[in-house]
DNA sequence: CTTGACCTTAAAGTGCACTTCAGGGTGTAG
DNA sequence: CTACACCCTGAAGTGCACTTTAAGGTCAAG
């Protein structure tokens, strides 16, 4: 049984993240020793690295409590969970192309811009202002 | 001159986005007409669109605060702009970096999982719960 | 016996870019 | 005349995942 610091540090998370974690229901409420600390069990602490772990593949809080409701579930299968896992991996992949579009008109922009000249002239300041797309 | 819906139409934004702007000295108080109705000139509708562009791309309103201050420096010159432009690039790559990870990790994941099975056995779960890396 | 590292709580603050709300005035079409 | 779309203000709320603050209690070392 570890003590809050320990715990956390386990897990990889802040003390505040841990509580954090209790009050919104992601982790139960864990005993407490005679002096009213918390005291978690390796399973606790897995189950901390679990949401630590889900969070840094791109899990938001609320997509790992429904997938801890799922582990939870006997009823529930290996396919759910790879459903989710596959509309997050969308989700990602959306945010991806996003971002790889932004990239590409940056690229472009920085390649069409001179070093030297006022920015009067800028064709970065002219893309940002003309009436068409791109 | 426009009202701040047409401005607002025009530029792209909500009205709500427009009063944003001017509360954050984006864009300058417009003047305004008899009822107290803001007018926008066809540059400051230029200048809306400049802001919404620029996110469009990946720069916060900070960044355009700051570009738009470039605009007006008349000692700036286009390669502060494609500075500005060349970072907000890398920033932008750093996340796609991110996000590919997490996309190859959850490609990893779901190709491994059986949609067969109960959870207890899944796959996705043991990796999230692991003692190592991944 | 004090210093310092740990633990407790509830509540408020952070960043970002708005959006929503409450409560009102204006302008025009039917 | 009344409906309706539009405009105004300031303040509070949103989502996300914490972090910070304030005001304490606990415990081992020196």
């Amino acid at each position: 049984m570890l003590n809050i610091g320990k715990a956390a540090r386990e897990g990889g998370v802040s003390v505040e993240a841990m509580r954090y974690y209790e009050q919104q229901g992601l982790i139960a409420a864990p005993d407490r020793d005679a002096n009213g600390y918390r005291k978690y069990s390796a399973d606790a602490v897995r189950r901390v690295r679990f949401i630590k772990r889900a969070q840094d593949v791109g899990f938001t809080l609320r997509d790992i409590g429904d997938l801890l409701s799922l582990q939870a579930d006997s009823g529930a299968s290996c396919g759910d969970v790879r459903d989710r896992a596959r509309t997050k991996l969308g989700e990602i992949d959306d945010k991806i192309v996003v971002l790889t579009r932004m990239r590409d008109v940056l690229a472009t922009w920085t390649d069409a811009c001179p070093s030297e000249g006022p920015v009067s002239e800028c064709p970065i300041f002219d893309a940002l202002e003309r009436d068409d797309e791109t």
